[in-house]
DNA sequence: ATAATAATTAAACAAACGTTTGTCAAGTTT
DNA sequence: AAACTTGACAAACGTTTGTTTAATTATTAT
């Protein structure tokens, strides 16, 4: 159960903690679990992150790190709407797959009230906008359609974290087997998904805009 | 801020605690802070529910009653699939927009830990996914394609909640308005897009199956 | 009116909380 | 070799946690 690897002290209380907020949540985790489950004593936890919330912060930067690289990752220059969007429900799910934990904490705690993370959360979802927004140009798709985009977006990211957040459910009911091609499939089924039904809106708007002139 | 209608102070109990486990979660809101934003004495929330646990037990039980009641309403005896669908999502919307607050907090606490609870979320998610194959098969779809109904289903049911759980970025960042006409396009924007996206998925499948063939 | 039950209260409880303290050994710098 | 820094520790800090107690008021039934 405790954690004493090779790992240096500081990565084990990341590694603990998050195992831990993913559990239970930030909240409900105290911080004598921590130490007890990286193995180190109570008064590291103030030395290396200056107290507990320092951890959760810690955790959401690296979060935020990890996935604005991987949107960029996701665009190159040439490439069809199509290839584009496939491109990147892959990253992202690879990205969720590789980060499981560490995506589930930021998810889970993001839109919960911690004043000492108000102006970071703030600040890394701004960022956040800003870089989809450029996806979406990149796309094709119509950027001044805010009123849809703040629909289909939120909607294309729940999909790929609604399956990991369900993952035990999955599991255990559905009998899946978490595998590479299970993640092959879901990949082109969210993508397949997505892409008819943007286009399905597409063609209805289109339809509304006939119907009116 | 303290509430002191003319509730009963069991129902002020659970309205102050509902609202605030949205803003902070369950593990972070103390049994003080719920007495004095409903306006009763400490020794209520044990009396009434047995303890702050018990609060989030009744939250989830109502929570649970009502969305599969909503779920039932949903089905009717002769409709098409595409009129089925529709139906079930814009009762949905519906559904988390009159209970927004209810559906957020079972929303987030339902994969935390809380070992006081696993019984009855194990019941009442059962029960839910009894229902939705219910429906799944009513809706003609194929039952026994759990691999994609896995994928699909719990897509379906994130894309309506993420909108409810992002409401304060939509909001502040994309200035949306939250009326009627905005719920009238938000229902059809997301019955279309998961209606084409189905039947992306089933053009497909039908593809991969006369290759093989 | 009186007895019985229900609702509400202030006060106290032990346990757990996050943080800080002072100390010490091991390196590093001067 | 002396001064300083870093990493780690046990112990204790004051505060807050959820729960309970015993007393009191309000309501209902007899």
């Amino acid at each position: 159960m405790a954690e004493n690897s090779a790992l240096e002290p500081k990565q084990r209380i990341l590694k603990a903690a998050i195992s831990l907020f993913v559990q239970k949540g930030f909240a409900a985790v105290g911080v004598r679990e921590i130490t007890k489950e990286a193995n180190v004593n109570i008064a590291m936890i103030s030395y290396y992150f200056e107290g507990k919330v320092g951890i959760l912060k810690a955790i959401l930067e690296e979060f935020f790190e990890r996935y604005s690289q991987m949107l960029r990752d996701a665009v190159t220059e040439e490439e069809t709407t199509e290839e584009g969007i496939r491109r990147l429900i892959g990253h992202m799910v690879d990205f969720v797959r590789e980060n499981t934990e560490l995506a589930i904490v930021a998810y889970n705690e993001l839109p919960l009230d911690l004043p000492e993370l108000a102006e970071l959360k703030v600040e890394k979802i701004t960022q956040m906008i800003g870089i989809m927004s450029g996806l979406i140009k990149r796309f094709g798709l119509d950027p001044e359609d805010i009123y849809h985009l703040g629909m289909i977006g939120p909607s294309l990211i729940s999909m790929v974290f609604m399956n990991f957040r369900i993952r035990s459910i999955l599991k255990n009911v559905f009998k899946v087997k978490f595998d590479d091609a299970y993640y092959k499939e879901f990949k082109e089924t969210i993508a397949t998904l997505f892409l008819s039904g943007i286009q399905g809106i597409a063609a209805k708007k289109q339809m509304q805009k006939r119907g009116k002139t």
